[in-house]
DNA sequence: CTGGTTTCGCTACGGGTCGTAGCGTAACTG
DNA sequence: CAGTTACGCTACGACCCGTAGCGAAACCAG
């Protein structure tokens, strides 16, 4: 009972509880999967029909119902898949350098085809529906995010950024929306390159920033 | 010959050509896009049905078909209407209160229902048609971008920023990025409110990095 | 007033996608 | 072996799309 529960890109829980029956198959997971993604590429996400991505995948349309509740849920795991991997960044060495490899990282991720026109539509999605909201967090947002506190937090051991004895969950959330919004506007609204000089620039910019926003008022 | 180029909130050009015969109901043209922001802002994107939105208006589907080539064009329509009215932005007297007016500016539009789920989508579509990008871009991302650069130019005739002899366009493109990214990023992203102490920050973090970006690298 | 032109509302239609039901078969478990 | 669950397949009603065709309405030139 309670179909479609599963998501397994997201939340495979390994529940102890002995499972009867044919289990259901990984590979047509992820043979689901990999076919939306070809298809946003293609087609991108107003175009994209589950029959479609069904019959790509070499499954029948039934089973692709059977594991996700429609258009929104799946999409979100076929681009969360692509989010699950690099959840690690380098150090650096600097922070300025710090940034520029996430901004980077950000970019490599949504300049691709399947990401642009996913992304933003999936977003757009959620406006009404608050369960798909908490999915994409989970999903996207939260792996993102930990980039940059990962890098806040390297600063701080470096002495670049004063380490205040409480944190500041506020300044993390600018940061993170300054970092990922700029990023998702340049390729998206803008259509311009994220090269390493465009990255280098929005480095320096907030690099030059971060000290200021402690100061008091003029 | 060639129905719907018209786009009556985009432009209308007073072509000096004589039309003959019944005129065009403009009262057709308001209820229309005024029941499209509607429907979007109780539905969202996904929901949206141009026969109800015909309903809605009180018209005939084949009269809206006549004018809109699809959902995308009106939808970019109904939208850019909002946008039109807000061209300027009082002299605050200061960058720093120039960027927090153009920030909550830019939110006070975001925030809206119809908005936030038409925004994205819009956007979302446009990443596979061409000239839906350039129609966003006119009717909607110039109009925000405009008020960025005359923030700009207030600083400089101010002296807050150095009046270069050349202009900058690079710059002024991370800016703009960097605005209307943020705010749409901390609105449909992180859920967050927008309000005068957020801007605030965000306006010091810009202030504060603007004079990094020309100094040499360390 | 008359004829020409364009828009309007209305109805109807083919085509596509959605999401589900029903059935027989396949896979795995005790 | 029996029990259980997933699978492929077909079929279906429901909805929305976008267009064609019609007669009536609104405007303009003569």
């Amino acid at each position: 009972m309670d179909p479609h529960t599963s998501s397994p890109a997201v939340a495979p829980p390994g529940r102890p509880g002995k499972r009867t029956g044919r289990p259901r198959s990984a590979a047509a997971d992820r043979a689901i999967l990999q076919a939306t993604r070809d298809a946003l590429a293609e087609q991108g996400w107003g175009q994209l029909a589950l029959g479609d991505v069904a019959a790509r995948a070499g499954v029948a349309k039934t089973t692709l119902y059977r594991r996700w509740a429609g258009k929104n849920e799946l999409v979100v795991d076929a681009i969360a898949a692509l989010f699950e991997e690099q959840l690690e960044l380098p150090d650096l060495g600097s922070l300025d350098a710090d940034i520029e490899g996430v901004v980077l990282r950000f970019a490599e991720l949504i300049e691709r085809p399947e990401t642009r026109t996913a992304l933003m539509a999936v977003v757009a999605e959620a406006t009404h529906d608050e369960a798909l909201r908490l999915r994409i967090r989970d999903a996207i947002v939260d792996r993102q995010k930990h980039l940059v506190l990962l890098g806040r937090e390297r600063a701080q051991q470096r002495g670049e950024l004063a380490a205040d004895g409480v944190a500041d969950p506020a300044r993390d959330d600018l940061i993170f929306d300054v970092i990922a919004g700029t990023v998702v506007h340049r390729v998206m609204v803008s259509s311009g390159p994220v090269d390493r000089e465009w990255a280098r620039q929005l480095a320096r910019l907030l690099v030059g920033g971060l000290g200021a926003l402690h100061l008091p008022p003029p």
